[in-house]
DNA sequence: ATAAATTTTTAGACAAGTCTAAAAATTTAT
DNA sequence: ATAAATTTTTAGACTTGTCTAAAAATTTAT
């Protein structure tokens, strides 16, 4: 069994592999994790005796099978926790992450399987992210940045990549919500500022937030 | 705010306090915690700085007001998630305690009260012991023990004393479940054994179960 | 009232996880 | 190739919560 702290570096490693084909550096997990990485060096000591990650000295760690299998298994938990909270108890989609951070760690499988099934088996949670399998898999599904759409082009909006309580309740306001259809309607090229239409609506956004949200590609006509 | 180990020693004291209206000793917060006497004289000093018992040299402690309230509200949370997992996600009431003694400490009062409120606030959990409302208070119902029912008494069973899984599956075994009517047809002198009607059945039951099955008091005819 | 038994506290140690400050190793720049 | 900058590790300390063993205080028995 894992220790919450040792859960969350996992989890974090987890997160960092995603973006890169090297090993985690000592710095990266201290960053992500707010943390000093003295810390990490400890923790990276405790991890390699328990086989869950591969340390090269200066090259940093990669995540054993049965690391990425744990890993997955504490994002599986915060994920379908995180749909119970919005589908069940009216949460929010920016108020359900400090919650879903404490409740991840809670051990019974019985629990998280019958979660699962309370809810339907959901594939995604409320920020569109994929949710692991028992096993750890997951299903990718081809998504692009709306920065990346080139004018005419539409699509379905499908996740957000800064899941932060701030640009949320940003996307709220603007009206902007999964499984809403974006097509663009013009790129400027002074600011990379992009015109588009959801929905109804006509909207204006600025590069930073084309950059972090995700389209479903879609033959749009 | 509280330490997960904080609040298990509250909650402690908070369920030794009911029986009694004495001090709680050291002693019996290290016998009912599995821990040693030294580590409970330690933590009664934290508790004692931080106002949430107060502690009179050999006489044992009390829960303040604050006390009170804090470790009413863990037993709360343990009891309405107790209801979660068995309402709505199959669990059944003798596989409940040791989850939610895990979820008893997740901190999130408007998950608590969305909890509340998804599950019809409950007014009882799976065991027939009665949940806080938000301000630490609770309604308490007039019961018994079955033992002391004399012949042709009859009640509804309504809660358990002892609710380790042994005790819960063995009632399960003999279709003893909370709501049955149970009518005491003869008792026995030498080994104060019942003989009790449950539904439409005839059963021989020991005193200790009787000693541990709370009826509600029915006008039976 | 004194002795015996019990309860509680103290003293010192340990494990987990964290921190700061300094040293060592590695990488990058000149 | 050497120096500079960066990354990582070590050393030592601290906090929380626990433990054992011994000492001290209190209660109970004679
Ligand atoms: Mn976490
Ligand atoms: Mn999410
Ligand atoms: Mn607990
Ligand atoms: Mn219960």
């Amino acid at each position: 069994m894992f220790t919450l702290s040792e859960e969350n570096y996992l989890k974090t490693i987890y997160h960092l592999e995603v973006d890169t084909d090297q090993g985690i550096s000592t710095n990266a997990i201290a960053k992500k994790l707010a943390t000093k990485a003295s810390s990490v060096t400890d923790m990276i000591k405790k991890l390699s005796d328990k086989k869950v990650i591969v340390y090269k000295k200066y090259k940093g760690v990669t995540l054993t099978e049965l690391g990425n299998k744990t890993a997955a298994n504490v994002v599986r938990k915060h994920r379908l926790w995180e749909v119970f909270l919005v589908e069940k108890l009216n949460f929010s989609w920016d108020e359900v992450h400090d919650v879903a951070e404490q409740l991840e760690h809670i051990k019974s499988s019985k629990l998280i399987n019958q979660l699962d099934a309370f809810l339907g088996f959901p594939t995604h949670d409320p920020h569109g992210d994929p949710i692991p399998d028992k096993d750890g898999n997951l299903k990718t599904i081809e998504k692009r940045l709306l920065a990346t759409l080139s004018k005419n082009e539409s699509g379905i909006c499908i996740g957000v990549d800064d899941s932060s309580s701030e640009f949320l309740q940003f996307l709220d306001k603007k009206g902007i919500t999964l499984g809403k259809k974006i097509t663009i309607l013009e790129k400027e090229e002074f600011d990379n500022s992009l015109s588009i239409l959801i929905g109804e609506k006509k909207l204006s956004i600025s590069n930073k937030i084309a950059n972090n949200l995700y389209i479903k590609a879609h033959n749009g006509h």
